[in-house]
RNA sequence: GCCUCCGUAGCUCAGAGGAUAGAGCAGUUCCCUUCUAAGGAAAAGGUCGGGGGUUCGACUCCCUCCGGAGGCGCCA
């Protein structure tokens, strides 16, 4: 397929030299929007109609003619054929390419031969990219908006991955500063030393909202009391330390039941306990170097309003770090570990001026590997109430949300199965992928009103309807009697096979998915990914309805079992990249 | 005050310089004696926030204004 597009340009480039004696390099090829437009369309004769003052239309003519004579093959069982059945010429002056049917049953083969491989490519290969994403709090569960970020950060590592990058995917536990002491000073005040009689982070997550009520109600105090608790930490009082290891030890226990639940993994755990005492280094050179300096109060500026953002503080008056300061030993350490193409952070992008600050100030430092930090700023999650508060305790939990979705689907399933072998486990993937898919498919820079009532509904553009489509197809598979394993070695060209429309819809639009694939992993954008899958179980589920498999003869209906095959595995594969796993039932 | 992001059908969203701006939901019609109706088919729904500009061509790029969200020195 790629293979296709380069030989296209190639020989638009040497039609160009031929019919005008020009040297042209810029040569675009897209895929139209339209079907009707064919497969491929390029654009060149508007680009020379300003280099030779002669009308598009006409130029496009020319080139189209020169093109038509070239005879552009692939090879098949020392076969050749060609890879184009027609070259249009399109007022203003587009020039439309259509496949031949022989190249888009050959993309059948490739389909079946890669199998779960489908779709991805080697450009990554021998380069380490660093995604971190999660990075909670550990005083608390995690809510709806670390789901948004736990499935961006998983499915952009299969989606790397899938492009052969190495990809460390990076966990960074927030779990030095006052804002765990909120949950330790509770329970230290109410706990009574008790062990926990729910999951562990929801237990911890009750007295971090005790502090909140509780600091309504007399601020001065528990802002003092949490501050000398943060300091007993610091000092290494022992008695605190195992305070502290016991909430954050809790919070992680829990956390793990969530994780599995939502099929996200880390390669990599750091933790910003083991970073109090970093970066100090850096940040004298920042000094020496006249990035950053000492303000009135003591306080390290570095001073980045010159460049139009705003200053940052990097170390507080009194000496001790800031999460900053920490972060850029981090990044540096990082390097010097992975030597990485790129790191990305999957953070929302209320921090954006945050990263914009960390970038520059690497820039300005001289790391010579400042430019490959990338910052994935994702949209806020709200409800159709209002933004979440965890003051107004109106903060969703993400094990809630599971846990309705999970019962939701449960019914479904049971009313819909026919037997109801794997009620459970079926649910719970069907639950997921609601769950990701509906937060996936949405453009990572908006922002997402969580509409409870929207997510346990499944019809239309969600996971459970993909999910259905791909059961649909293996329904076919299974009643054919076929082994799907045994396809490959049976595989040819099916010359004599006249595709219905439908089918060539089908085809054309499943021969795209590669590309979809790289451009969804140099965008980092996951929703490519959904989107493609939405339209293309489209173009199945119109195939099935009107077009019969099993009951269709021989050569036919071996064909037709063919692209069933390989329209289930695309479906898979895509679905993969989302962290969605398929149900063979539903 | 300065900076960033967003504004597309009643609602939720695609559209990354190309051809007649597309889906789902809601509402209106059809289709289960035929491979899973969590499905399919059809019609209806729009001054792409307003106004300028660049271009053969703008939802897309630039400027400006209006609306919404967010961020701006010792929180993470």
């Amino acid at each position: 397929m790629e293979d296709a597009l380069l030989l296209l340009k190639e020989n638009i480039k040497k039609s160009i030299k031929s019919v005008y004696d020009l040297e042209f390099d810029d040569i675009f090829v897209e895929r139209p929007e339209d079907e009707k437009h064919g497969d491929l369309a390029t654009n060149v004769a508007f680009l020379l109609a300003k280099k030779i003052f002669k009308p598009p239309l006409k130029i496009a003519e020319n080139l189209s003619h020169e093109i038509n004579g070239y005879d552009i093959c692939f090879e098949c069982d020392g076969a050749n054929y060609p890879v184009f059945s027609s070259i249009e010429v399109v007022s203003p002056g587009f020039i439309n390419f259509r496949f031949s049917d022989y190249f888009l049953k050959n993309q059948l083969s490739e389909v079946l031969k890669k199998n779960d491989n489908y779709g991805s490519n080697k450009k990554g290969q021998g380069r380490v990219i660093i995604v971190e994403y999660s990075a909670p709090n550990p005083n608390k569960p995690l809510h709806i908006g670390h789901s948004r970020n736990n499935f961006l950060g998983s499915s952009i590592s299969e989606i790397l991955s899938f492009n052969s990058y190495n990809v460390v995917k990076m966990n960074y536990m927030n779990d030095w500063g006052t804002h765990i002491c909120k949950s330790m000073l509770m329970y230290k005040k109410y706990g009574n030393g008790r062990d926990p009689d729910k999951k562990p982070d929801h237990f911890v997550g009750d007295f971090y909202r005790m502090y909140e009520v509780e600091h309504e109600k007399n601020p001065e105090k528990l802002d003092k009391e949490l501050a000398e608790m943060f300091r007993e930490m610091e000092q290494g009082k022992k008695e605190t330390l195992e305070l502290w290891k016991k909430i954050t030890g809790w919070a992680y226990e829990g956390w793990k039941e969530t994780y599995e639940n939502e099929n996200v993994s880390f390669d990599v755990c750091e933790y910003q306990s083991n970073y109090t005492k970093a970066g100090k280094e850096i940040i004298d050179y920042a000094i020496e170097k006249e990035i950053a300096e000492k303000d009135d109060s003591g306080a390290i500026i570095a001073r980045l309003e010159k460049y139009g953002i705003p200053d940052k503080v990097l170390l507080r008056s009194d000496g001790t770090p800031i999460y900053i300061t920490q972060d850029i030993q981090l990044a540096k350490d990082n390097f010097e570990k992975y030597n990485f193409e790129k790191r990305i952070y999957v953070v929302d992008k209320r921090q954006s001026d945050y990263f914009k600050q960390l970038f520059k100030l690497f820039e300005l430092l001289g790391f010579k590997w400042a430019d490959r930090l990338y910052h994935l700023a994702y949209g806020w999650v709200s409800l159709p109430e209002g933004a979440m508060s965890s003051r107004a305790g109106t903060v969703v939990n993400a094990d809630d949300v599971f846990e309705k979705i999970f019962e939701l689907e449960q019914e479904e399933v049971k009313n819909s199965l026919k037997e109801v072998t794997d009620l459970e486990k079926t649910s719970k993937k069907i639950a997921l992928a609601a769950y990701r898919y509906g937060m996936l498919k949405i453009d990572p820079k908006q922002d997402i009103v969580f509409d409870m009532n929207g997510v346990t509904r499944f019809e239309g553009n969600t996971g459970p309807y993909l999910m259905y489509t791909y059961a649909r197809a293996m329904s076919i598979i299974e009643k054919s009697g076929i082994e799907a394993s045994s396809l490959e070695s049976n595989i040819e060209l099916f010359e004599n096979i006249k595709m219905e429309e439908k089918e060539v819809s089908l085809l054309r639009f499943m021969c795209t998915f590669p590309e979809t694939v790289s451009l969804s992993a140099d965008t980092m954008s996951p929703h490519l990914i959904a989107n493609f899958l939405y339209n293309f179980a489209q173009k199945f589920n119109s195939f099935y309805s009107e077009v019969p498999v099993l009951n269709a003869k021989e050569d036919l209906r071996f064909f037709r079992l063919v692209l069933v095959c390989c329209s289930a595995q695309v479906i898979k594969n895509g679905l993969k990249l989302l962290g969605i796993n398929v149900v063979e039932k539903m």
